[in-house]
DNA sequence: CTTAGGG
DNA sequence: CCCTAAG
């Protein structure tokens, strides 16, 4: 406590406006856009240190009202010591990280976001005011988080993977979440592939909401290199919570649209702009952990355009942002069944996870498969046409095909985790269309029946397979390859061929929306900066990963506006005057309350601009002006009662931290006017 | 462009 | 979320 005095923190741990406002505004209209507060520690940070002291010193609860379940997370921090002393085997430590997260207590939670932020500030902070082995202990903490990072990083990836088996087995016990598809024999090919598509319903979003365990073999590779860890502590920054959610709305915005229509109106230098953005979004990976205190990678100069244009592209985005991006699925493993062959059981009720079964078998299996880009079929067929004229099918499970994912070591598992996952949501998000193979054969005729095709054929069932192809009007913008820190790809680099596809669909089509993963993942995935998987809601699922030598596999290669924009064009022209959408309607999740109580906690209201760039600097759909409206309505919410709220529940222990922290920076607020007052009273 | 608030 | 006045 004395610290806080020292230090110049406000008493209640939140940290006092260090900008005039008219100061910050001008800083913001100067090129030199500074956050100040970046390099302060925070009083939140500090409280938390302070109870992660006396916590480590088995003082139990710390004083302050925001300290709550101290004693949990007292055993989170002891026990993960422990095991640390014990040389415990190091993914357990990734445990300690999720055990955090499962926390719903601020203090352990926060620590949870930034164990190793905390760490290290309780070795930084602590010692100055009376080092002890306390010190020790964070600095323990620290180091073996770090240190074995890299030699050990195999062993806990099968950690995860043997848990992601036993959750696949759990998935295939299930299998009433299978997914049948019943297709009228008359129905042309294309006609009942996407209407079965339709049938999943938003596979993405259920795909978020289900624990639904990916497993990816050799997907992710980390370079192991020699200079892993910095050894001191970590950049003060490091403890924002910052989600990263890329927006697919920024993917069918008008801004980067590749449409031709678009062309003609937007110079290339919104391009720019984009890519700016990209590459920001993107870089932050890469520099994050080697950011040091007070560096902002938000650099002016990178930030600036993104906001800059924003407005501009806007409307633009709008006019289709909005339009829902159906969710398509990678078909893989396709088993067509017999309906009446006892499968009939099953139901067809959209439920998580229902349908998606993401086999642990390496995902190559697909890419070689017997037709090469064709999902693999068991097929039992309809000995006759009893039921007339409709041909079952038995989808059994999806995998997602090969990916590669390159992220910097010194990334967080949990960091690793979302770029997993963005990456596996971004290819089941969209950009895919589906293609229909017989017998190793494309049918490229959507008007033919399945009868006539043959598909209504029991021999022929066996060789029917389902490709994932590039979606014609899927765009993605281009990236920036070089040094660009996250690398997604899958198998072996292909020439990106247009529409028709390539002879490998699932290649192209995974490269195209592999391409799009760099840019604009589907939905929300946690930002990288957050220590902890703390967020349990939509939270990545565990996914087994591999690692796997970088080979020569290039980077994504990136659709060059491959688009045929034609579903947008029509759309548009519809759509007379470009009236513009109304924004998708995005419920805020957990963890982004989360973040956004944090930010605010330290920056006050009033400044969300700064929040914004702070906690979601990646989540390029959630504007500052969403945040702030979120803020609102987050008082709101946590003045009503518990009845009353709707929607998913926030915490009470999030709510309460956004009374707190809303009553003290409204006092703050008007103690500042009155400041104020006084002094042009003096002046007059 | 940002904030602040009403809608 | 949207819209907008005001800074």
């Amino acid at each position: 406590m004395v610290l806080q005095n020292r230090l110049g923190y406000g008493f209640n741990g939140y940290q006092v406006p260090s900008t005039p406002r008219a100061a910050r505004s001008a800083r913001r209209r100067g090129s030199i856009r500074k956050r100040v507060d970046d390099n302060q520690i925070c009083a939140f940070d500090l409280l938390a240190t302070v109870a992660g002291k006396l916590l480590l010193e088995g003082q139990g609860s710390a004083s302050s009202s925001n300290i709550q379940n101290g004693k949990e997370m007292c055993t989170i921090v002891e026990d993960s010591i422990k095991k640390e002393q014990q040389g415990a085997d190091k993914a357990s430590k990734i445990e300690i990280c999720d055990q955090g997260s499962c926390g719903i207590h601020h203090i352990s939670k926060e620590f949870s976001h930034a164990h190793i932020d905390y760490c290290s500030g309780l070795a930084s902070v602590i010692t100055s005011s009376d080092g002890s082995d306390t010190v020790d202990s964070a600095d323990k903490l620290v180091d073996g988080k770090n240190k074995n990072q890299p030699g050990n990083f195999a062993s806990k990836v099968e950690v995860a993977s043997s848990r992601c088996e036993s959750f696949d087995g759990t998935i295939e016990n299930e299998n009433k979440e299978q997914i049948n598809m019943e297709v009228p024999t008359t129905g042309n090919a294309s006609n009942s592939t996407k209407a079965d598509m339709c049938s999943l319903d938003d596979p993405a979003v259920r795909f978020r909401k289900s624990p639904a365990l990916v497993s990816l073999d050799n997907i992710v590779t980390l370079p192991l290199g020699t200079d892993h860890v910095h050894s001191g502590s970590f950049p003060a920054c490091r403890d924002d919570v910052n989600l990263v959610i890329r927006d697919d709305d920024e993917n069918s915005s008008g801004c980067t649209l590749p449409s031709t229509m678009k062309k003609a109106f937007r110079p290339s230098p919104r391009i720019g702009d984009r890519r700016i953005r990209k590459l920001l979004a993107s870089k932050y990976w890469k520099v994050t952990p080697k950011l040091k205190d007070g560096e902002n990678f938000n650099a002016d100069s990178e930030t600036k355009p993104v906001y800059h244009n924003r407005k501009t592209c806007y409307k633009r985005q709008r006019s289709q942002r909005d339009y829902p991006i159906k969710k398509r699925i990678l078909y893989d493993r396709v088993s067509v069944s017999n309906f009446d062959g006892g499968v009939s059981h099953e139901d067809k009720t959209s439920s998580p996870r229902k349908g998606f079964s993401f086999g642990a078998s390496g995902s190559a299996a697909m890419v070689h498969g017997a037709f090469g880009n064709s999902a693999g079929i068991a097929s039992r067929h309809t000995p006759s046409q009893s039921r007339d004229s409709h041909v079952k099918l038995h989808i059994k499970s999806f995998k997602v095909p090969e990916l590669f994912i390159e992220i910097p070591e010194t990334a967080t598992v949990g960091s690793l985790k979302r770029t997993v996952m963005e990456a596996v949501t971004t290819i089941l998000g969209d950009g895919l269309r589906v293609g229909v193979l017989l017998q190793g054969k494309k049918i490229r005729d959507d008007n033919k029946t399945l009868l006539q095709t043959g598909i209504s054929h029991d021999n022929k069932l066996d060789t029917l397979g389902f490709s994932l192809e590039a979606s014609p009007s899927q765009a993605s913008p281009p990236l920036c390859h070089e040094d660009h820190p996250l690398l997604l790809t899958c198998d072996a680099p292909q020439p990106l061929t247009r529409y028709p596809p390539p002879p490998s669909g699932v290649h192209s089509a995974v490269q195209h929306s592999t391409a799009d993963a760099l840019s604009d993942p589907p939905f929300t995935n946690l930002g990288n900066c957050i220590e902890s998987d703390h967020d349990s809601a939509p939270s990545p699922p565990d996914m087994s990963i591999d690692k796997s030598p970088v080979d020569s596999r290039a980077l994504v290669s990136i659709p060059e506006t491959n688009v045929e924009a034609l579903a947008i064009v029509p759309m548009k022209k519809s759509k007379r005057s470009e009236a513009v959408q109304r924004r998708i309607r995005r419920p805020f999740s957990v963890s982004e309350v989360e973040a956004l109580v944090q930010a605010v906690e330290k920056l006050g209201t009033g400044r969300w601009r700064d929040v914004k760039m702070r906690a979601f600097d990646n989540a390029k759909h959630r504007t500052y002006v969403d945040l702030k409206d979120k803020w609102k309505t987050l008082v709101h919410t946590a003045r009503i009662s518990v009845q009353q709220r709707r929607g998913e529940p926030v915490p009470q222990e999030l709510l309460d931290r956004v009374l707190a922290a809303h009553a003290y920076w409204s006092q703050q607020q008007a103690k500042q006017q009155l400041k104020h007052q006084s002094e042009t009273f003096l002046l007059l």
